[in-house]
DNA sequence: CGCCGCCGCGCG
DNA sequence: AAAGCGCGCGGCGGCG
């Protein structure tokens, strides 16, 4: 069937209620059906899996059809495609000039309770008109098609919004969290839970061992200049009190305060509080955002999802009769740097497992641990201590990447914009930037100003010189996630208890967490053998999808087991 | 009292 | 054991 609608666009009629517009592949109007929000979920229901769904923001819409127990397989965030493509050099930027209003920042899904009151202050609304939602997706279509890029741009926007479909997917079914678990750890930890207003009784004792040390009873832990004053008079001439630092003094007082610091980081930031909080109820719903990270990678609000320290991995545990496959992605940054640039020598370097490995086999440098740093220092832009030292060594092993990394920084050093493998740029430099070189460039130029000068231009050589790497490592994740989300709903559903994860997901495979380059899967047992070859094939997928033939590929760590400990 | 910048530290 | 990218968050303290 040809004339099969490939796109179902969605927004609001002048009454304000849904309507759909169904499009054909070459862009023409098939149908035009009002709705509400409950004839919505219902079109979804029984909608075919190959339609892609256009609204401005995935969060907006894809919430109630979850709530609605409807999955999407495919989508077209106009929001976030519309950043992709603004600012993409691989962009005609004129072909979304007539676009307005689709800059605007994630909205919010619930208004503030203050946005009642203030109007005037309210940030931009995205459009949601049916016929400005049309047009902005008949803009990008045009952008796509002009451009000489239209392959890898239309694989970039496929794969951001099957991400921002996933994002919400990942907040309605929740991280498993044992609140067991978590209290085990925290009084095994800290001690015993404190009363209101308490400290914690191992954050006591450390304290008390640390002001022991200090001489000084009444000495202030939490505030960092006072307790820099008090190190100064107990004779530790410490400039800051970060952990590393403090390391490099002998002195009584040392141990204790990495101690205290640790315990009272622990406490503050996933705590009983943070239990309560976060995961009272057994699941953890992080509010992931898509594209929060100028490079592509998602960022979070609220909880410090991407932050859960490994200590508390054991807290995420799969409910009865589930079980998790955790997985993760081996030295993703570099070997897709290998990729990118065409490295054979560094493919070959990455041809076992551990591609660090493959380099101190190769000669390049001595040990695992010093081609870690070297690498990373490669990508980051270090000058100095060991990896800047080390990163000659990988210029000469590895012309290609290190040409490709250097190319970078030096494009961002001059103020220009760098691209990712399928076409995310980087900003352009700020008016900041800018007028600090230009004032820098003049022959009246002060010392002081050409220092400065040439600092952010290096400092903007780092951000780019790490803007590509970074990004097309995004993009690589990106691509595994929507093919394993792919190959998770094709999966069977398995009789086990209910979950909380929503009806969406029961008895069913699910993503239940994802950072960077790892994911977890929350999976009935029965199935956890087929969702590890999902995750694996997709891996494969994604490599074959983003770089072709080239000799490479991206091996996975991956457990089956039913907490998310390391070991 | 709320707002904001700084510091420190968790993650990749 | 660092000095080199990207984040979010809690606590503090200065400010209005």
């Amino acid at each position: 069937m040809s004339d099969a609608p490939r796109w179902r666009v969605v927004g609001r009629g002048p009454s304000g209620g849904v309507v759909v517009v169904d499009l054909a592949a070459d862009g023409s109007e098939v149908s035009r059906t009002a709705a509400d929000d409950a004839g919505l979920t219902e079109l979804a229901r029984t909608a075919s899996a190959s339609l892609r769904w256009v609204w401005n923001d995935t969060r907006r819409w894809y919430r109630m059809l979850l709530g609605g127990g409807v999955r999407l397989m495919r989508a077209h965030d106009l929001r976030l495609c519309h950043a992709i493509l603004r600012t993409s050099a691989w962009v005609d930027a004129p072909a979304l000039g007539a676009a307005r209003g689709w800059d605007a920042a994630a909205p919010e899904v619930e208004p503030g309770p203050q946005a009642l009151f203030d109007l005037e202050t309210l940030a931009p609304t995205l459009p949601d008109g049916i016929d400005e939602v049309l047009a902005e997706f008949a803009r990008h279509r045009a952008a796509v098609d002009a451009s000489s890029h239209a392959a890898r741009l239309t694989l970039l926007l496929a794969a951001e919004s099957a991400g921002a479909l996933l994002a919400e997917e990942l907040h309605a079914a929740g991280l498993p969290w044992s609140r067991e678990v978590h209290t085990r750890i925290l009084e095994d930890t800290l001690g015993t839970r404190p009363l209101a207003g308490g400290v914690p009784s191992r954050i006591a004792d450390a304290g008390a061992r640390v002001r022991a040390a200090l001489g000084d009873e009444r000495a202030s832990l939490d505030s960092q200049p006072k307790l820099l004053r008090a190190l100064h008079r107990a004779g530790v001439p410490a400039t800051s009190t970060n952990r590393w630092e403090l390391a490099e003094y002998d002195h009584p007082v040392i141990a204790p305060l990495l101690e205290y610091k640790k315990l009272t980081r622990l406490a503050s930031a996933n705590g009983w509080a943070w239990l309560e909080e976060w995961a009272g109820d057994g699941r953890f719903r992080p509010v992931y955002v898509p594209g929060g990270v100028v490079t592509g990678r998602w960022a979070s609000s609220g909880g410090g999802a991407l932050q859960l320290p490994r200590q508390l991995r054991p807290a995420v545990r799969a409910d009865p009769g589930w079980t998790l496959v955790v997985a993760d992605v081996a030295q993703l940054e570099p070997r897709v740097l290998a990729a990118m640039a065409g490295d054979l020598a560094l493919a070959d370097a990455a041809r076992g497992t551990d591609l660090y490995a493959g380099m101190v086999g190769g000669g390049v440098v001595a040990t695992r641990p010093e081609a870690k740093v070297a690498m990373l220092g490669a990508m980051y832009g270090a000058t100095t201590g060991d990896s800047g030292r080390l990163v000659p060594a990988l210029r000469r092993a590895y012309p290609r990447a290190m040409a490709l990394v250097d190319e970078a920084a030096a494009v961002g050093e001059d103020g220009g914009v760098v691209t990712t493998w399928l076409g995310r740029s980087s900003p352009p430099p700020g008016s900041w930037w800018t007028s600090v070189q230009q004032e820098a460039s003049g022959a009246d130029a002060s010392a002081a100003e050409e220092t400065r000068a040439r600092r952010s231009a290096r400092d903007r050589g780092r951000f780019t010189r790490n803007f590509v790497v970074q990004g097309s490592a995004a993009e690589w994740a990106l691509a595994w996630l929507a093919e394993l989300r792919t190959r998770l709903a094709a999966l069977p559903t398995a009789a086990v208890p209910a979950v909380a994860s929503g009806a969406v997901f029961a008895e069913r495979a699910h993503l239940a967490f994802f950072l960077h380059d790892e994911i977890i899967v929350h999976t009935p047992v029965a199935l956890a053998d087929a969702v590890a070859d999902a995750v694996r094939e997709a891996a494969t997928a994604a490599t074959t999808l983003l770089f072709g033939t080239f000799p490479l590929d991206f091996p996975l760590d991956l457990r089956i087991r039913e907490d998310a400990a390391k070991d």
